[in-house]
DNA sequence: ACATGTTTCGACCAAAAAAGTCGACAAAAA
DNA sequence: TTTTTGTCGACTTTTTTGGTCGAAACATGT
């Protein structure tokens, strides 16, 4: 076979039983500190049975921070559409989201590891995520301009800053993975801030 | 010098700052997975600084589990100290026993790597700790006797078999983490049926 | 029963990582 | 100024790890 992995139905049940293992140790020992020794008796598996499955580590990896993504994505999907006025959507869209970062102790390694040339897949994942969000936030702006909760000329340059300043959020989390409490805090004091300049008065 | 490290009053304060940053990281990820790397540049020393002050990463990780074993002896020393009589302080014994032990995640991985082989020096500290145990035991189960809570010819052989019976009861600490409160109602519950078989009637 | 496809893994190799050493240097103390 | 203490970059040696390969076991099909 040529460069592919088993991905059939039945196979793909092995990939997952994989990808979930390799996820705990990760999360717990990081990537680096994580072997495929690790992953192989994690499973009661000899460490080249690893690779019928996938290329190497940085792909099962990979495959990790992609399910992670996923799992983002879709708790921020059910957030914009839900029935919620615009401004509560805006509210938990940002919570949810900081909220799913901190728990998802892989993606945010990613994220914090990509500040410092990271790994090679992860750039694309991140231009996917980007684009993914912008199209969240602009439906979440729209819908606030459109019955004028919002106040807004230039939605999708709105959503861009909107997303720009979500990042600099992130880098909290970098340091401290215990208080997220004290966080939430923080993030309703800067919605409060935020939408005093955006609701129309 | 000749195979021993500074000790004085000024460097036993940079040992100790080694063991504690050590300590931190060896109960994170373990023995192995912690490297001398990452201790120095969790106190953003040099690697090669570290073979001042020991001779080695095994003796770094003998003087994490001696600090440990010292803090659970400290306590334990404090419950047989006590005014309470010998019944209460047996059964506060052996919960503070179990419960500092659960909490020592370096002394705990280091019985649980015994069964394995484990380390050079943790032979001679594991005699060392059942002595100390056995004194400890015997205290108690004479002050129970001396006063006619307990009921025990032999008081020596006794305190053997509680000893005994305790270090079974760490197996289950090597298997779960979390659940602690459950397992202390098991305590509780062995603990009863031991005083039924104990208390004079 | 045999052939084919799928999955597993022990042995191995090369590369990388890690433990540990050494000599030079800086800083502190005498 | 000399001696002692402490630091660390460069290096060596040892160990670990990622990854490969071929053989074997297992499952499926004919």
């Amino acid at each position: 076979m040529t460069d592919t992995y088993p991905s059939g139905a039945q196979n793909d049940g092995m990939r997952n039983t994989i990808i979930e293992a390799a996820r705990e140790l990760f999360a717990k020992f990081g990537y680096k500190k994580t072997t495929m020794e690790d992953i192989a008796q994690a499973l009661r598996k000899g460490k080249s049975s690893l690779y019928y499955y996938f290329k190497n580590k940085e792909e099962i990896f990979q495959a990790v921070i992609e399910m992670e993504e996923e799992l983002l994505f879709s708790k921020l999907h059910k957030v914009v559409d839900s029935e919620n006025d615009a401004k509560s959507k805006l509210r938990e869209y940002i919570i949810t989201r900081m909220e799913t970062i901190h728990q998802l102790e892989n993606y945010l390694k990613a994220l914090k590891d990509d500040m410092l040339g990271g790994y090679e897949f992860f750039g694309r994942l991140k231009t996917k995520g980007e684009k993914e969000e912008a199209k969240l936030l602009i439906q979440i702006l729209e819908e606030g301009t459109a019955d004028n909760t919002f106040q807004v000329k230039n939605v999708p340059m709105a959503a861009v800053a909107f997303a720009t300043a979500l990042k600099g959020l992130e880098v909290p989390l970098f340091k401290s993975q215990n208080n997220f409490d004290d966080f939430k805090v923080q993030i309703e004091n800067i919605l409060n801030i935020l939408f005093y300049g955006l609701i129309k008065r």
